[in-house]
DNA sequence: GGCTTTCGATACATGGATGTATCGAATACA
DNA sequence: TGTATTCGATACATCCATGTATCGAAAGCC
C-alpha cells in the first residue's frame, strides 16, 4: 500500500526518498509536461527504481498533486511575506515590484502551474482546491489593498478592493501566459508592473514597452 | 506516408475522413487533454481505423497542431469581424461586448486552446508559430483603437496603443484561466467586460461583481 | 547488538499503444 | 463503364508502461 493512512514509524529515510522524488519529478514535469511523463523517467530522474515511487505514491496524479501544493504554497507565503513587508501604510508600487519579482522568477514553475492548471479544468475536485487557493491569495490582496485605501491615492477604476485584487490575479495570469511563450522574463516583469499600476493608481504609469 | 507532399489526386472522400476525424479529436483533446488522448482513442471516436489516420497524419502532434490552426483561424476571422462591424469610428463599449461574447463562447475551445499553450511553452517551434498568431491579432485590435483614438475619449493610464491591444491579450488569458476553473460563463463575459472597460476608457466602468 | 519493522530493488505478468505491411474496396479519370 | 490509383481496414510484430508480489537490506527500538 502506498500513501497517508499509515500511523506506524515514519522511517527518517522515507522522507528523503519522498523528497527526491518530488524534487525530481519537478525538472521532469517542468521539461516534458505532465501527460507526457511515465513514471519510470520520475524514478530514474531520482535515481530510485519503480518500487520506491509506488510505496511513496500510489500514481502519478497523487505525486502531481503534493508536488503542486508544496510548491504552491511556498510561493504564497513569499507573496505574503512581499505584501507584509513595509508596515501599515501600503506603498503600492514598491509592493508591485515585490510581488512581481517573487511570481515571476522561475519559469520551470510556471509551466508546472500551467499544467496543473490544465489539469484542474478537466477535474472539478482539483479545480476546487485550487479555486480555494486562488481565493486565499487574492483575499489576501484585498485585506492589503483595504488596509491602504486612503493612505495612498487608491484609485480604482474598478469597483471595490475586491474586483481590483480580482484583477491584479487576472493580470498576473495574462502576463503568464504571455512569458510562457517568449520567455522574455525582464520584458513580463516590467510589463506586469506596468499593468497593475495602469489597474491600481489612477495617474501615470511608466512609460515604455514594446516587442512581441 | 503520411501527409501533405502529394500533388496527386485529391480524393473527396479523404477531405472528409481528414476532417471528421479532426472534428473528433477536438472532442477528445478537450474531455482528456492532448497527452492523455491516444491515436486509437481519436479513431474510435471518429469512427475509423488506426490506418485511416496514419494515411492522414503522420503524428498525433500533426494532427493537435492541424486542429489548432484550423479553429484558431476560425476564431481570428470572427474577432476580425466583431471588431470591424461598425463604422469607422469605434464604439468602444459596444466592440468590447461582442469580442467578448465570441471569445468566451466555448469552453472546449478554451481547453484545447489551453492545451496547445502548454504544448507551445514547450516547444520553441511551435511557440514562435503562437506568437506570431498572437501578434497579429494584436496588431488588429491596435489599429482599431488607433483609428478610434480621437474620435473616442480613449484615455489609456497605459501608453500607446500597443500597450493597450497588449492589455486587452493580457486581460483575456486572464479572465480565461479563471473561467477555465469556475465554469461560470457569464460572470466570466462580465468580469472581462468590466476589465476591459476599465482599461480602455478612464471614466467609469459599470459597478458589481463578487463571487469565487 | 539483537530483533522487528519498514523501505525500496528486482522480477514477473499483463495490457495497451505504436507503427508497418498488406490487401480489398471505393473513387477519380478517360 | 473500365481501369488505374488512392484510401482505409485488418493483422502483425514490437515496445513500453503499469502494477504487484517477493525478498534482501537498512533503519528504528530496546
Amino acid at each position: 500500500m502506498a500513501a497517508e493512512g499509515n500511523t506506524g514509524r515514519v522511517t527518517r529515510r522515507r522522507v528523503r526518498t519522498r523528497a527526491n522524488l518530488l524534487r525530481a519529478a519537478f525538472s521532469v514535469f517542468a521539461a516534458k509536461g505532465f501527460g507526457h511523463v511515465s513514471i519510470e523517467e520520475v524514478c530514474e530522474a531520482a535515481g530510485y527504481s519503480r518500487g520506491a515511487f509506488y510505496s511513496n505514491f500510489s500514481s502519478l496524479d497523487e505525486l502531481f498533486f503534493a508536488l503542486y501544493r508544496e510548491r504552491a504554497d511556498l510561493i504564497a507565503e513569499q507573496v505574503s511575506g512581499a505584501l507584509a513587508a513595509d508596515g501599515p501604510g501600503l506603498d503600492v508600487p514598491a509592493a508591485v515590484d515585490r510581488v512581481t519579482d517573487v511570481l515571476l522568477l522561475d519559469r520551470d514553475w510556471l509551466l508546472v502551474k500551467t499544467d496543473f492548471l490544465v489539469h484542474a479544468a478537466r477535474d472539478p475536485e482539483v479545480a476546487r482546491s485550487l479555486l480555494e487557493h486562488r481565493a486565499r491569495l487574492r483575499r489576501a490582496i484585498a485585506d492589503r489593498l483595504a488596509r491602504a485605501r486612503g493612505h495612498t491615492a487608491l484609485p480604482a477604476v474598478l469597483g471595490d478592493t475586491d474586483a481590483a485584487a480580482h484583477a491584479v490575479v487576472a493580470a498576473y495570469d495574462g502576463v503568464t501566459t504571455q512569458l510562457l511563450l517568449d520567455r522574455d522574463v525582464v520584458g513580463a516583469r516590467s510589463w506586469l508592473k506596468q499593468l497593475l499600476t495602469a489597474l491600481l493608481t489612477d495617474g501615470s504609469g511608466t512609460p515604455g514597452h514594446s516587442a512581441n
